[in-house]
Order: structure tokens, then C-alpha cells, then sequence
DNA sequence: CGGAGCATTGATGCCGATCAAGTCTCGTGG
DNA sequence: CCACGAGACTTGATCGGCATCAATGCTCCG
């Protein structure tokens, strides 16, 4: 019935479990964890990257902290003090305007890097929510930036990020303004299905974490063109979809349809 | 009957003149230039950082290359070497999908950086376009990079910049997701009017380099639409424009149409 | 002065928003 | 275990904003 999910393959956390034995403030608790053996390892830090040499012992690297469904991992306004990764789960970032209408960004899933909307500011733009049950790994960012003095490849790697955000967000920019509502679901899916195929999972066959309308949201239609747009695609035999459920039926097909979302 | 421009100001270059002067290639022609007194240098590297110790020597610093009207700093596909930096003039940067649909990304100015969508690839994803005869200071990027080493403050101000960039992008995105023909058209009249207001011109009155269709390009929207929007903001009374010069009659109603485009 | 590119304005049509109704899913509590 | 209710989703009907098509006017440069 489910889809394998990275929740379940990562850590099988029992969310009230825990909370009754240890930490009173479970959804903030903090864990330590080791980066050799972390599933992002490898979206993460550059290759060959010692994490334990520079920092494990300083805290710098390893730390986890776990988000509940809904919550945030910060909110706009907030002040930037850390970076953070993706580890489990799936999350999105919002912006919202002085009329409260809301833009969704993003949906980073594991080992992409969120909260990069602080470092010009040194305040939050976006909140970052959780879409299920997940952990993030926090790097504190004045740390990460001293740390990168003596590693060129840490320097560059963090530019990197940016860039690659940067012209991801371009790529949206083109869906917005220049694509129609297939189009765009198209690029969507055609989205996610390369990064779960990146990290391992079917490209086929996956979950969407999120609603229909944060989909919309995202896309700039309203979740009832997204749902008429996916009903279309079913019909059209390219995709077949039970909820969030959705399987690729003709990739190819699909690639014609739209002008491409080339990001990640 | 023109508004002052920045090439005016700047450096009232005869770009026949001099072809027919000195250098053969006279639009790759590169000059040597001061960057104490260059005009956008508070925009460009961070308070106090002395470009002659850092690298006037080496040649880091002060490359100027002129643009034409019309011609290309770099073209998407072209390998990334520099971040280059707006001096006079003004441009676009252009990204072009898979069936050749535009979409202008911005449209830098004078202070404004150009190339770093090339940093995560190493490759550019954009075109950038002057729309008038300007110049740009080319910073080769791994200089630079190298150079942060040492540089706390520069390894953070490129940081910076990219953050901007992308909560600038992420407000487009906004824009195009959310806000109507006339919202987006405000928006982006505003933007203009404050990153003027910021180099010392009027935010009142100013020349609109770019075409109407290049703004509807940006905005998500026909020439048209444009066209008919600017139209409805003289009947409302907001703004007076004749062609490309345009004057901001009642700064506090256009305010109030639109939900906002932060960024810059 | 002539022509090319740019801009304005009008008429029409379509895509997607909006409004509305009904179905499905899933978590909760009886 | 089932009933219930709230939120999520689908599907239909209608409406409106913007794209499209078209004609004409304007501006600037050679």
C-alpha cells in the first residue's frame, strides 16, 4: 500500500516512544550521529570530505534534530544561525508576502541543503516545514564558514549550493512564466522522480509527500488544475495516480510534454 | 528629453570614435581602472576591502570589458570564469529552455553582479545581454576564491550575494505565482525605482532600457498586457509615461496595489 | 524621408480561477 | 469494530483575465 519511504528505510523512530522516556521536549531534542554512515553523506559535504577530522568533536557536524509533521525548522524572520540538511523526510519552504499569500519555494528531501535564504540577510526569508515526521542535521554556519578558511573544497563546495539553487529557481521562474498547467505538473513530477532516482528509489513509483494544493502552490495553479491536470495525465495513459500515490507509466511521453525543469 | 543616464555619467565613451583609434577589437577591448574611484564600489566588494593590496597587482581587479548594445558578456553553455560586475549600462540575463522559450531573470544594473548562475557547474546557464553600450569589471572567479582564503570578510560577502540573489529570485517567483497583470507590473516599477533611488538617481523618473517585451518576459506576461497595464496605471493616475520614460506620480498608491518584490 | 522596430489599442477566444457539490481517506472516539 | 467528521481530492459549471490576432501609430536612425 506505501511506498517505501526514506522515514522507514533511515530510522525507524517512534516519535511518542521516545517522548515518554527521555527528553521532555522531544520534537526539539537533539541527537548525535555519525556522518560515515549517514545516507546523505554523499548530497552533503564534497567528496572525500573528512567530517570527523574537521569538526565531529567540535559539534560542528552530527547534529540531528528531529521535526515533527507540520512544524517548522524555522520561520521568516527568525534569525540565521545554522544551515540545515535534510536527512529524513520531506519539507517546504515557503515564502509569504505583506498580503499573507504564499509562495512555496521548495521541497527539499534528504540531503539537500535548506535555510541558504539567511546568509544575506542573517534573517530567515522562508519558513521551513516539515511534511511528515523527519530529521534535519544542523551546520552551524559561522562555523562552517571559519572551517572553510583551510579547505578550498569546502569554499567552493558551499558556492556550489548556491549556485545550483540559484539557477533552480530560474528554472521555476521559466515554468511560471512561460508554461501551461500540464506543462508545469509535468516538469513537477519529471522533478522529483530524478531526485528519488538520485538517492536510489524508484523513479517510477513514488509518494507525494505533499497535498494538491501545496502543489499548486508551488506551481502557481490552484490544487483544482492540479487535480485536473493529473487527471489528464492518467487519462492520456502517461501516468496513473491513487492519491499521493503516482506511477510513471511513459516517461518519454512525459519528457515531450514539457520544456524541461532541468534543476538538481 | 532624455533622463541622465549611467553611461553619461560614468564615462562618456565614443565607442566609433575609438574603434577607429586604437584597438581592432574594440568591443572585447579590456581597460585598466581605478577601483578607489569607481563608482560602484561600495556596491561591489565589502566596506573597507582594499581591491589594490588584495589584487590590483595581479590583475584581479579593474578589468574592464566594454559591451555593446545588442552583444552578449557571456552566452548559456559557455565555460564559467568570471563574476562580473555592472559598472555602466544595463543588461538582462536570459535563460532559454529546450524549445527556445525565454525567460529574462533580471535585469542588472550598475553596482549589480552578473554570472554566478556559472558557479555550480562550472558551465552558464544564462545569456547576459546588454541593453544599451555599457561595461562590466570582469573578477576571475578562481582568484577570487583563492583570495577568500585569507579574507573572512570576503569569503562572506560572496555569500551574501548569492543569498540576495536567490531571495530575489524567490520573490519573482512570488510575483509570477500569485499577483496579477497590474501587481506584477507595480512590483517591478518599484524595484526599478528603489535600486535607482539607491545609486543617487530619481526614484521618481526614470528611462526603461529594456523594451516591453522584454518586460513582459520577466514578468510572465505578453507585450500587450504591458503595454495595456502601464496604460491603466496613467488612467489611475499613478504613474505619467511616455515611451520609455516613465514617472512615478503617487509612489504610496502604487504601494498599495501590489503585494511586493522585496528584493535588492 | 523612409523603413524597421517598438508601442498602443481593439476584438475575440481560451485556459485556468472560482464557485459548488459530492466522494474518498484516514484518524479519532464511542 | 464501526461511526463519525474533518480534511483532501475529484469533477462539473461558470466566469474573467490575459493571450492571441490584428490594425494602426509612434520613434528613431540611417
Amino acid at each position: 500500500m506505501y511506498n517505501t519511504t526514506f522515514a522507514e528505510i533511515e530510522a525507524p523512530i517512534k516519535w511518542h516512544a521516545q517522548a515518554s522516556q527521555a527528553a521532555p521536549k522531544m520534537a526539539l531534542a537533539a541527537d548525535r550521529n555519525d556522518c560515515e554512515h549517514c545516507s546523505s553523506r554523499k548530497f552533503c559535504m564534497p567528496e572525500g570530505f573528512d567530517t570527523k577530522k574537521a569538526g565531529a568533536h567540535n559539534g560542528v557536524f552530527g547534529n540531528m534534530r528531529k521535526i515533527k509533521h507540520g512544524d517548522a525548522i524555522f520561520r521568516a524572520g527568525e534569525p540565521f544561525r545554522n544551515l540545515y540538511v535534510a536527512k529524513v523526510g520531506s519539507f517546504k519552504t515557503v515564502a509569504i508576502d505583506n498580503d499573507g499569500r504564499e509562495q512555496i519555494i521548495g521541497f527539499p528531501i534528504a540531503g539537500e541543503f535548506i535555510g541558504m535564504d539567511g546568509i544575506g540577510t542573517g534573517v530567515h526569508a522562508f519558513d521551513a516545514i516539515a511534511l511528515e515526521d523527519g530529521i534535519v542535521c544542523s551546520l552551524p554556519f559561522s562555523a562552517l564558514i571559519e572551517m572553510s578558511e583551510h579547505d578550498l573544497s569546502l569554499r567552493s563546495h558551499l558556492h556550489k549550493l548556491m549556485s545550483r539553487e540559484l539557477v533552480r529557481e530560474s528554472a521555476l521562474l521559466m515554468l511560471m512564466g512561460r508554461m501551461t498547467a500540464i506543462e508545469r505538473l509535468v516538469s513537477f513530477l519529471l522533478n522529483i522522480s530524478k531526485r528519488y532516482a538520485q538517492r536510489g528509489y524508484s523513479s517510477h513509483d513514488f509518494n507525494l509527500r505533499m497535498t494538491r494544493d501545496e502543489i499548486g502552490c508551488h506551481l502557481g495553479l490552484t490544487l483544482e488544475t492540479v487535480s485536473r491536470s493529473l487527471s489528464k495525465l492518467s487519462s492520456l495513459g502517461l501516468v496513473k495516480c491513487a492519491g499521493k500515490q503516482v506511477s510513471i507509466i511513459d516517461m518519454a511521453g512525459l519528457e515531450q510534454v514539457s520544456g524541461h525543469y532541468i534543476p538538481h
